[in-house]
RNA sequence: CGCGGGGUGGAGCAGCUGGCAGCUCGUUGGGCUCAUAACCCGAAGGUCGUAAGUUCGAGUCUUACCCCCGCAACCA
């Protein structure tokens, strides 16, 4: 049978429109999901948008629209932006919708009937112009951080999740299994900050504002975003706690689910609890990726230094942002962007590196053999090279992709096409072209035509416009990952395409 | 002493269990002309945060200190 695959992103809060650091997140999940396709898995690839909260509320009314229009814009902008990206999601989710909210009320009412969840009062400093509460650190000089006034004591009826149930179980589950928290140094940031001291028991209803998802058996309170967002990554796929579907009982539990390292908290304390209180297993991996910050700073609304995806793809084109963030991030400090650092990616490696390489030997193919491509009949020492580095690239990208490091992985890649560059330097083409030597000619320029061939199919995951751009040029269909453990997988005689620079490169001096 | 990560040539990074300091970009000299002034070869450039210690030998281990960053629970 098919391995199956299940990969989701966290679901994009739908305050406002996404920069690249929240598209950051679906490129990577979108190279990961193409590579295990690529790889012959069924893959389940889910992402999409948490549309409740008091955020939100008051996002709406600022704009004098009720919540469920301000969602449906917001959410609207996030998956244009995700098609942009050219991401392959097999279903994009809302929080909203009818079916979820219905399952997600089963969910708070199961947790509540067997005494996991239980009504209890929620006390805290309370700001009374601001309605809302307050923890002890939040406070600036012991007032209210929003507006400066005093705040007071006060408590309010609420529920809570008696999350120490199950914390000696969590601890074990995440000794147990020491590749579910990555990187790993986060996992000793969540064992000590907070399941070491004692899990305290999460509020998990509001009663103070209204757009959320109200607790079926007491209407005064709205279920707490987080138990409603991560419900997402089962309640999409069919989960019911009177009965699941087929789909559910397939793809569950995750393989992997890829989230900003900010709400790891929320993914690896608790929804496995969430999960071991329903009864079911756990995600075999949270992965929490770093951020991509602009300059040397995190991007910021008040600071006013946001990038947003779709005006990078106007200015570079999709592959260009998907490369740079596949592969300039690095796997667990957060990487930095600016647009000199794009230009220099983009020029160096993909203008002249690769663009130029297909460009050039597309064209002495079609000098050469007006074309149409030879078939090889000799081998020597540099064509061993090549075709040893060109037949290994496979392995080396398993390697890399089976631990996420996607840079390691695209970098693999382009060792093919640095070494092919090479090749051409090694065995200089024209010279062969000008003394006649028509056998040896047509070797070299079917080596470097596989070579580029099999580097195309690798790169797939990461630049699949480019990929098929590069595909189509040579004219071949040919693309299967097994079409790739050989090197013969370009068939004799077929007539190329006209080549056409894949990337034009950028003059630095414009931008 | 709350917990954790990090400080390596101009920039961004590799360097796991200690043994001649590497990669990409940039700079510079040369080569080539098939190609998108692209490609290939060579060179310069680092007392590997500071100080001390262990060792025949330390970015790589120990200790102290300095600096940067993340996390520290009910906002997502």
């Amino acid at each position: 049978m098919q391995k199956k695959f299940y990969i989701s992103t966290a679901i994009a809060y739908t305050s406002s429109k996404p920069h690249i650091g929240n598209t950051y997140e679906i490129v990577l999940a979108d190279a990961i999901a193409r590579y295990k396709r690529l790889l012959g898995y069924d893959v389940y690839f889910q992402t999409g948008t948490d549309e409740h909260g008091e955020k939100i509320e008051l996002k709406a009314k600022e704009q004098s629209l009720n919540p469920q229009e301000y969602v449906d814009k917001v959410s609207m902008e996030v998956k244009q932006i995700w098609d942009i990206m050219n991401t392959s999601y097999d279903k994009f989710v809302r929080t909203t919708n009818p079916h979820h909210k219905i399952i997600v009320q089963k969910i708070f009412k199961k947790l509540y009937d067997q005494g996991d969840i239980y009504k209890g009062k929620y006390e805290g400093l309370y700001c009374t112009p601001c309605e809302s509460f307050f923890t002890e650190s939040q406070l600036v000089d012991g007032k209210c951080p929003d507006c400066g006034r005093e705040v007071k004591k006060a408590s309010e009826e609420a529920y809570f999740f008696k999350l120490s149930n199950y914390s000696d179980r969590l601890v074990k589950y995440i000794n147990d299994h020491p590749q579910f928290i990555q990187p790993e140094s986060r996992k000793n940031e969540m064992i000590n900050n907070f399941i070491k001291p004692g899990l305290q028991d999460l509020c998990v209803s509001r009663s103070s504002f209204d757009w959320g998802i109200p607790v079926s058996f007491d209407d005064k309170h709205v279920i707490y975003v987080w138990i409603d967002a991560l419900s997402n990554y089962i309640t999409f796929l069919g989960y019911d706690p009177d009965g699941s579907s087929e789909k559910f009982e397939k793809y569950w539990p995750a393989d992997i689910h890829l989230i900003g390292k900010d709400i790891l908290r929320f993914h690896t304390i608790y929804w496995p609890i969430m999960l071991m209180a329903l009864d079911l297993p756990l995600p075999k991996k949270i992965f929490g990726h770093p951020w991509l910050l602009m300059g040397k700073e995190k991007m910021s609304k008040s600071r006013g230094n946001i990038a947003y995806a779709d005006d990078l793809v106007n200015k570079y084109g999709v592959d260009a942002v998907r490369y740079y963030m596949l592969h300039e991030i690095p796997f667990a400090s957060d990487g930095i962007f600016t647009d000199e650092l794009i230009t220099e990616r983009y020029n160096s490696d993909l203008a002249n590196i690769l663009g130029n390489l297909v460009n050039r030997t597309i064209s002495m193919a079609k000098k050469y053999f007006n074309g149409v491509v030879p078939e090889p009949n000799t081998k020597e020492k540099v064509d061993e090279e090549l075709i040893d580095l060109v037949l290994s690239a496979r392995d080396k990208v398993d390697t890399y992709m089976e631990d996420y490091h996607i840079a390691s992985a695209i970098d693999a890649v382009f060792d093919i096409f640095r070494k092919s560059n090479k090749y051409i330097d090694e065995t200089m083409p024209w010279n062969l072209a000008k003394e006649g030597n028509i056998e040896r000619l047509k070797t070299v320029i079917y080596n470097l035509l596989e070579a580029i061939r099999i580097g195309a199919v690798l790169l797939s995951p990461f630049l699949p416009d480019t990929s098929m751009n590069i595909l189509k040029q040579l004219n071949t269909e040919n693309n299967s990952y097994d079409s790739i453990k050989e090197f013969n997988g370009l068939d004799y005689d077929i007539k190329l395409n006209d080549p056409t620079p894949l990337f034009v490169r950028i003059d630095k001096s414009v931008n």
